[in-house]
DNA sequence: CGCCTTATAGTCAATCTGAGCATAAGGCGA
DNA sequence: TCGCCTTATGCTCAGATTGACTATAAGGCG
């Protein structure tokens, strides 16, 4: 794998895919894309073969996943290419023969409406990774997954792992640790490599395990999971530095609609003055006129996104700040 | 490109290569790996076909250039994945017949001294861009950039883009707007645009344009300038962010070296005492005992890192503070 | 021995941030 | 109709962070 230029090795030409992961809000929370597939694991992410005849990687993922989706994506963004379906897999044995580059793009729709048209169904996020929701509720389930996996960490730390329990205690913000939600993907690597995602079991080609069979979470075709827990890292980071919020947001929306999405997407609560006052200060929003009724209360300003700071200003993201207590007031 | 899954299509095998961007400090300045090409542009990164065999691409990469640069490479990460030699090129006519996918990597090495037995040559890596460094001296060279470039902004203004030129004075930090040295690739990407740098014309076989001829910065072969802005852009965003900083550095060095490396690589002055807080409040160096002597005034502590911090904070990088005045006292 | 150079410690004001209280304005039930 | 519940929005405040400066330390060198 990589060599000089005419070290004589065999060039093999390989098989490139192109694997999406599209992301819009329904109902307030969070939805994946998905498709049937027909192997064992049922739910997988849309992919297919790269095709040639497109200026870009990027425009032609953008035209295959609008023509899937029947609807305009906002933002494209690549994510991760990844050599094989099962990349840190310690003892493959893959030969040459049907080694596979899947190059893996994360798309952001606008709210979708239930098309009859839809080729494939979403499906909440959190759905595949419970354990990144602390919004409030199930601490009980949490509190069986970290049991799993510090009894794993210290089989580890005795095996020679002195940092193991470490870094399973920052990773997951246990024993007082800081929970930082963009460590998604280093969670669920995690998770895998303790042998509690049943996908690490069936690439092995083995049943899944017992542990693995009790561990919350929906498991994916191949490698889907860890590519979607990628993209919700990387959205996760992306939130609070490029205003990337919005192109998921509807045209016009209210200071809350937008601040439960990024609680949503960011799985944590946020406190709501400092949030407003963050939005308001770096003039992300503008007023529309309009009032959202039916809130239950005092009636809020509908307002719109401005544009113009794609332009104005060169990093104008909603910065999340997490309350320190945890949880809604 | 792309497509379902069984949709037909003609599913083509591509040619993949590995590139690589191997950074390391020589004289206090940032180099990069360069290997010399049969082609008419004599500079390339390192690059070669994918080769089955290894678990991941990473391993399968560092192990590649190890051999190549007979050194341990401290970091490594994978950039991007470039479609074609000139991936936004707009009237491409490529077939499918020689489609080429080629995976970026960013590498970082401790400081070699010259062997003898390295294949390739470092080369100062502002030599490919020398706008990029605000250290200080040049700014005639700057101006005159600048107003070559003005002046096709304008054009384009009159063709129809009417934010163009707003979007040159941000990305180039004229007229008074701030300079953001993360957005290297951008101002890279708008050079090429607007066909000021030399390969954009190489790209449609013509003889480079008479503008493009007088322009500072080394071209390199097909898009490999490109490349490198994108791993520069990335390397000085995430030294704010990670300790990879001190992959480039020696086992000891002085509070000074290590801010004349952050200097180096972002291009930018920074203010001396805010550094060091900086560096002293993340915990991120301790004393060796040692001092440095020969630094032609008081003797400097010599410091190493602590690796430890890569477990124990999540994200302790060197937070660059640019002084307001920009230059050095 | 005084002066030049660089290293390192400490101070201070402006700003940012996290968190609180207070008030506004709708719906709804008694 | 009036008070109460709910959500929206405005304002304050203390502590932390940041940018910049001043002062002192400790080598080398003429």
């Amino acid at each position: 794998m990589g060599g000089g230029g005419d070290q004589g090795g065999r060039e093999s030409r390989v098989r490139v895919d192109l694997t999406a992961v599209v992301i819009a809000m329904r109902d307030g929370e969070p939805h994946v894309l998905t498709v049937a597939n027909d192997g064992a694991s049922g739910v997988a992410l849309p992919f297919g073969p790269l095709q040639a005849g497109h200026p870009t990687l990027q425009t032609g993922l953008r035209r295959w996943v609008e023509d899937l989706t029947h609807r305009k994506l906002g933002y494209v963004e690549q994510l991760y290419t990844f050599a094989d379906h099962a990349p840190f897999q310690p003892n493959a044995d893959h030969g040459a023969d049907h080694q596979t580059i899947s190059i893996a793009y994360l798309a952001l729709a606008a709210s979708p409406e239930d098309s009859a048209t839809l080729q494939g169904r979403w499906r909440r996020w959190y759905g595949f990774f419970p354990w990144e929701d602390r919004r409030g509720g199930g601490p009980a389930a949490r509190a069986h997954l970290l049991e799993r996996l510090f009894a794993w960490a210290e089989a580890q730390r005795d095996a020679g792992d002195a940092d193991c329990v470490e870094r399973v205690r920052l990773a997951f913000g246990a024993d007082g640790a800081a929970w930082d939600e963009e460590r998604a993907l280093e969670r669920y690597e995690m998770l895998y490599e303790a042998d509690l995602a049943p996908e690490a079991a069936l690439d092995l080609g083995l049943e899944p395990s017992a542990a693995a069979n009790g561990m919350p979470g929906l498991p994916m075709f191949a490698d889907h999971r860890r590519i979607l827990a990628t993209a919700i890292s990387r959205l996760r980071a992306k939130i609070k530095y490029r205003p990337v919020l919005f192109e998921l947001m509807p045209a016009a929306f209210t200071l809350t609609n937008l601040q439960r999405t990024a609680e949503a997407l960011s799985g944590v609560p946020l406190h709501k003055q400092n949030f407003r006052r963050l939005v308001a200060q770096q003039g992300l929003v503008e007023d529309t006129g309009a009032m959202a009724t039916g809130t239950g209360g005092r009636p809020a300003k509908l307002v719109r996104f401005r544009r113009e700071v794609t332009v104005e200003r060169p990093a104008p993201g909603v910065r999340l700040r997490a309350t320190r207590r945890g949880s809604y007031p």
